[in-house]
DNA sequence: ATTAGTTGTAACTATAATGATTACAACAGA
DNA sequence: TCTGTTGTAATCATTATAGTTACAACTAAT
């Protein structure tokens, strides 16, 4: 099991929309840096529109940030494209027997727990901005360069 | 997208051994308790027995634990279940284009902040033991029975 | 106005994972 | 030897993912 690389398609292109904010950024253009093609690349445009993070303008084409970068969490971007549904990374099972001790007291019991465990990972995804993950992938690109 | 509830499963019937340890826990009477196929129990059980976790006598049948509860973590189960492959929570889109300067470096920042995502997710699994859960759930089995 | 280029979607495909189920050989213990 | 159980293979329906083709609707520039 793994969550949806729409998560990481979505991280791509608005740090793409942010650093290079000069081009016409198309989902054809996209697509070219993600890797994938351009209808995968409009959908998850089309969430990150909906979720206010991007603007996209139908017709003349080309999508922009909608938000400054410090504004726009990992979280953000992650709720943004439904990779998964709130509260439920873990799928419990659903039928457990009630004329059982056990069956009938594990389901909220597991809740509880694995609610807390899905929170902590949702808690890191908060704390990074798109701020700080492009400023990593500036200077990232800026070592290569230098490396020439 | 969900986890598996290989997991809850996996935690449902060590629990189950923990609080019946006089029963003779077949396949059969677990998956009564679980709600699901005995076959579904054989596979997980079968994981927990190669993760050293539970004991399974063939033949005669029956399970028990293999080890102290306090011994076991959540984050032992899951792993056992075979859940989400080790390191791999986030499926990061695989082709990026070398040759864009976001595409080339986006891939390696990306697996450093969603690594620290998963791990702070596995760290609450791992500060959970069996034996905390089974002293909830008793605690709420007595809570309940207490209403009557 | 027309045109060229683009977005937004629907429809379809292939692939994979999940959960359930049937079937049966191998095994243990009475 | 017989009974009941485990271990496992094979099959199925369902669901999600990622990709692709196709095309109507739209925008801006000519």
């Amino acid at each position: 099991m793994q969550i949806s690389s729409r998560f990481s398609i979505g991280v791509h292109i608005l740090s793409l929309l942010a650093i290079n904010p000069a081009e016409h950024n198309t989902s054809e253009w996209i697509a070219g840096s993600v890797g994938t093609n351009p209808v995968i690349i409009r959908r998850v445009l089309g969430q990150l529109k909906k979720a206010g993070l991007a603007n996209v303008r139908a017709g003349s084409g080309g999508a922009t940030l909608a938000r400054e970068l410090e504004e726009i969490s990992l979280l953000d971007v992650y709720r943004a494209v439904d990779v998964v549904e709130e509260g439920n990374l873990f799928h419990i099972h659903n039928h457990p027997n009630p004329a059982c001790e056990v069956g009938a007291n594990i389901e909220q019991v597991l809740r509880l727990l694995l609610f807390k465990a899905q929170d902590a990972m949702e808690g890191v995804l908060a704390a990074v901005t798109l701020r700080e993950l492009v400023d990593v992938l500036a200077l990232e690109i800026k070592k290569k360069n230098a490396a020439h």
